[in-house]
DNA sequence: CGCTCCTAACC
DNA sequence: AGGTTAGGAGCGA
């Protein structure tokens, strides 16, 4: 070290407090490992190493050092035995991070120094010292005033959070003294949070004004006498000794020794790999995608490290929510991936004996178990219903599982196997009894609802839906389901339900409904199946479910994928259960009059389609009616299907209507009708309730890309396109006093893509509200925006959607019926004008060979493994997938965030409103009259901004918001 | 009764 | 051409 060169002397001890006391409490990994301070740590350590980096500043450190304290007890105590005595023990949840903090600054290459016996600030002396003699400069990076001892001419303070650097002059005028007078101040004022006694009466003001007449503290001790304030001169006299031991507490010790010269705190360059490698495995994200650009690092490249934190507590103690379970227990070593195959592998040796389950038929013992969930912080939990929809099901039962193969079932609602016994009430007590449902649930209550007690479900919504009809909200909750999904969405491993699951992950095959209940003729309710095989089912599902939790959910930390569960899809769970609880109102009257209706036009396309057939026959059956047209009338056939018959869908009739023919017309009009009819007005009446509301059944893991789905009834799609179908839309509305309100986001797939994509044209007619289809219109054909051609707008939409379904010159050419050669002229003109989307799709298609993924912004995953099949349609199909996918996902991720949002924004706003349905793009509410202005702008700003903080959009979204009596004028 | 196929409704 | 769910026909058990 030599002059000019330039110390930076960390204090991590203190940094350590300091992140940790700055941060949220609870930060944790997704594995439940605290690591609020870490974060915190590493943040502030990035940003110094980022800062000191700029060499324009004129800072820029040679040498550095991060210093720690290494235990509580140091010389200072031998002197003093009551020295820091009242220091708390840091907090249970900091203590773990200790080690993980040391392995960051070496993560950070930096090195890391600690003494037994000395404090953090005696070896910052001892450096200080060392640096200064051999004419450097030292920056001390710490707030603490007990090291302003040590600035000098050479030597700064840098207070890293306010950015203030504290020189000799900064010192006396924060303290009134120079900071070779610190020493003197400190042992007359002490400092009560380390136990330094100093003098009574005497603080900082006093004593530099003292110390400004005497000198020093021995003069002034020494001239004491002569003070004229009594109180004052009594104190310094009766406590001179105290103040002589407290300069020596507070005075730092300059020798200490030294196990690394100052030589080898020569800085490095910090090894991109090695730092991203770690702050991957901490689950940083933000940090990692940061210090990953500016060390010019890829970050998807690096693995995470394999961190060494034995004996980290985790699990319920520290975390009900996210921990890793069982009570008590300590990981040791536990890295995520370690963590994620110990698991896999205990999931495929189970061995799962129904034989042992339990059935609970009194309070005492119900109440024994909820005493060991209480203790165990978590439980599986399952509940069965007499209908398989959780919004008409009665509760039949409830199981729970608290360690692997520990699970009861709870009968509430069983009634007699035996028929002829089900008018005898003694018959079920004959067979065992079962609890009453009030007094089950008055113990249950307090557990379901406990904020300690995590419930594991295998699709959690039901099970929140069945007790929120009994006035229990469950939570917190987790979902295997859900788990499952933002793991493994599509992946070609099919779906999420819990017998595929469970075979897939612990090797078994559970005891389905079916089997339970039986089917067809021979089925019967749950509620009548006996007791003792409902236990073995119940039970097992309970079991199951909770051994698939400790295999996936250690794979979301070990994979990436924890913020994408616990921001996208656990919290939108109740959000989902409330919605669907409520439903939407629906008028059976317009329904059943427009059935009528239907009905009459229907019959008179049947006798004229007859008539033009000259038979009789079935128009709704694509056999018969490719028979009569392409056989019997020798129309020209074109397309067949799959299966080598007559495709007859409506595109072949509208072409053979085009050509003259009336019958195809025909066909067309009379399935319109059917469907409009069979799937709209006569089946929605069988879904409404005794209030006439529909509750909807949203599916949160059914499509690959992070789309919701509708389903019992799909309410995702109710007709809107002809005028007809539009009708029924008509029937959706709102009770007396209310509003249906529908806001929806304009355009949100082609503004995402124009983001992802980068396409400058796109984002300036986004940014200006120009109409988009007709710019693309206008950059391809070379005519100007405005009185564009409807046609060639047509064409130029036809292409943006192509676009974002990854297109094809055979898709494009089938959508706008035109030769498949100048479908390809037309992509190939939009990839001259957009170059950037050309560079997206092979970019997409790349990253998704290589991972056999693609994410959306959020980071959901979609999987394409076939992506790399040796079929090229197999193969083509995956890549239009795969970039569609990161498109359409990121839009429902928006979405998603908007919902989880919103409920919460109007409550707060003292609004009433209540959101109904989602529809892709599109959310529904139902509105008090009087609030309809004010929450159509609490809507809109919660939507727009859905995608922020997270993702910064280079393009607006938009929200259309409109309110009416139905959803037929509010669209 | 349960499965597949075809068609059609939505974004 | 990307993502869905529903209903009827047809067919085999």
């Amino acid at each position: 070290m030599k002059k000019g060169d330039h110390l930076f002397l960390v204090d991590g001890s203190a940094y350590i407090f300091r992140a940790y006391h700055a941060l949220p409490p609870l930060t944790r990994k997704s594995d439940g490992l605290p690591v609020g301070a870490v974060s915190g740590f590493c943040n502030m350590l990035w940003k110094l190493v980022e800062e000191s980096r700029d060499t324009s500043v004129g800072v820029a450190p040679t040498h550095f050092a991060v210093i720690f304290d290494y235990s509580s007890t140091t010389f200072r105590n031998a002197l003093y035995s009551e020295y820091k005595a009242n220091r708390e023990e840091p907090p249970e949840d900091l203590r773990p991070q200790f080690g993980l903090i040391r392995d960051a600054v070496r993560a950070f290459d930096l090195p890391c120094i600690e003494k037994e016996g000395f404090e953090a600030d005696d070896l910052i002396a001892t450096y200080t010292r060392l640096a200064v003699e051999a004419g450097g400069d030292v920056t001390i990076v710490s707030s603490d005033k007990d090291l302003m001892q040590l600035v000098g001419p050479q030597v700064v303070l840098y207070d890293q959070m306010k950015d203030k650097r504290l020189g000799p002059e900064e010192v006396k005028e924060k303290f009134g003294v120079y900071p070779d007078k610190m020493i003197d101040l400190q042992a007359l004022v002490g400092d009560t949070s380390d136990n330094v006694p100093g003098v009574p009466g005497i603080g900082p003001k006093t004593a530099s004004q003292l110390l400004e007449e005497y000198g020093t503290l021995e003069a002034l001790l020494e001239q004491a006498e002569g003070i004229k304030q009594k109180k004052r001169r009594e104190n310094l006299i009766e406590f001179a000794d105290q103040a002589r031991l407290s300069k020596r507490l507070v005075t730092l010790d300059e020798n200490t020794p030294i196990d690394i010269p100052l030589e080898d705190l020569f800085i490095n360059e910090p090894d991109g790999e090695k730092l991203v490698s770690f702050l991957k495995a901490m689950e940083f994200t933000t940090l990692t995608r940061r210090v990953a650009a500016t060390l010019d690092t890829d970050a998807s490249e690096v693995k995470s490290a394999e961190l060494d934190i034995e004996g980290a507590p985790r699990g319920p103690d520290l975390d009900p929510f996210e921990g890793d379970g069982v009570s008590g227990e300590t990981v040791f070593a536990a890295t995520p991936q370690r963590l994620a195959a110990t698991r896999a592998e205990e999931g495929q040796s189970a061995e799962i004996d129904r034989s042992s389950y339990v059935t609970i038929r009194d309070a005492e013992t119900l109440k024994t178990w909820m005493g060991r969930v209480r203790e165990k912080g978590l439980m599986a939990f399952d509940t069965e219903t007499s209908e398989l929809s959780a919004m008409k099901g009665e509760l039949v039962g409830v199981s729970f599982a608290i360690e692997p193969g520990e699970a009861a079932y709870l009968p509430l609602g069983h009634v007699s196997p035996d028929a002829d016994l089900l008018s005898d009430p003694g018959a079920l007590e004959a067979l065992g009894g079962q609890m009453k449902l009030g007094e089950a649930l008055d113990i249950l209550k307090p557990v379901l609802e406990d904020p300690a007690i995590l419930k594991i479900g295998q699709n959690v919504k039901y099970d929140c839906l069945v007790m929120l009809q009994h006035g229990i909200v469950l939570a917190p909750i987790d979902d295997t389901m859900l788990i499952s999904y933002a793991l493994d969405a599509s992946s070609g491993l099919t779906g999420h339900g819990m017998d595929e699951l469970s075979e897939r992950w612990l090797g078994h095959k559970p005891i389905t409904f079916k089997e339970l209940c039986g089917t067809g003729r021979n089925a019967r309710p749950i509620a009548a199946v006996e007791i003792e095989k409902v236990t073995e089912y119940a039970a097992e599902d309970a079991d199951v479910t909770l051994r698939l939790w400790r295999v996936l959910k250690p794979r979301l930390a070990a994979e990436g994928l924890a913020k994408v569960y616990e921001r996208l899809e656990r919290p939108l769970v109740p959000v989902l259960a409330r919605m669907e609880q409520r439903g939407i109102m629906v008028d059976r009257q317009i329904l059943s009059r427009l059935s009528g209706q239907f009905s009459q036009k229907q019959a008179a396309l049947e006798a004229e389609i007859a008539e033009m057939a000259g038979e009789e026959f079935n128009p709704g059956s694509p056999k018969q009616l490719g028979e009569i047209l392409f056989g019997k009338l020798g129309l020209p056939g074109g397309k067949k299907t799959r299966t080598g018959q007559w495709s007859t869908d409506a595109r072949v009739l509208e072409d053979l209507a085009a050509e003259g023919h009336d019958l195809p017309r025909r066909v067309v009009d009379w399935r319109q009708l059917t469907k409009l009819k069979g799937t709209y007005t006569d089946a929605l009446p069988s879904h409404m309730d005794a209030e006439g509301r529909i509750h909807t059944s949203f599916s949160m893991a059914s499509t690959t890309t992070g789309r919701l789905s509708s389903s019992e009834p799909n309410l995702q799609n109710i007709p809107v396109r002809t005028e007809e179908g539009r009708a029924i839309r008509t029937a959706f509305v709102a009770p007396k006093g209310k509003k249906l309100l529908s806001a929806d986001y304009s355009q949100i797939e082609l503004r995402i893509l124009a983001h992802i994509a980068d396409i400058p044209q796109l984002k300036d007619a986004f940014r200006n509200g120009i109409d988009i289809h007709a710019m693309t219109a206008s950059e391809m054909f070379g005519v100007p925006v405005e009185g564009i051609d409807p046609m060639v707008r047509r064409r130029a939409k036809a292409i943006n959607f192509g676009i974002i379904y990854g297109i094809s010159a055979f898709g494009l050419a089938a959508q706008l019926t035109i030769p498949r050669e100048e479908a390809g002229l037309y992509i190939k003109r939009y990839f001259e004008r957009f170059p950037g989307i050309r560079d997206y799709m092979d970019e997409t298609k790349a990253y998704a060979k290589k991972h056999g993924y693609v994410e959306t912004l959020f980071g959901r995953r979609a999987h394409y493994p076939d992506i790399t099949a040796s079929n090229p349609q197999v193969r083509a199909f995956n890549e239009r997938a795969a970039i569609n996918a990161p498109i359409q996902g990121t839009a429902a991720d928006v979405i998603r965030r908007a919902m989880i949002r919103v409920e919460d924004a109007l409550q707060k706003a003292d609004l009433s409103a209540k959101m109904l349905l989602q529809v892709h793009d599109e959310l529904i509410f139902e509105v008090e009259d009087d609030e309809v202005d004010r929450t159509i702008a609490i809507v809109r700003e919660i939507m727009e901004d859905a995608a922020g903080p997270r993702v910064n959009l280079s393009v607006p979204l938009e929200v259309d918001a409109k309110a009416a009596a139905n959803w037929e004028e509010a669209h």
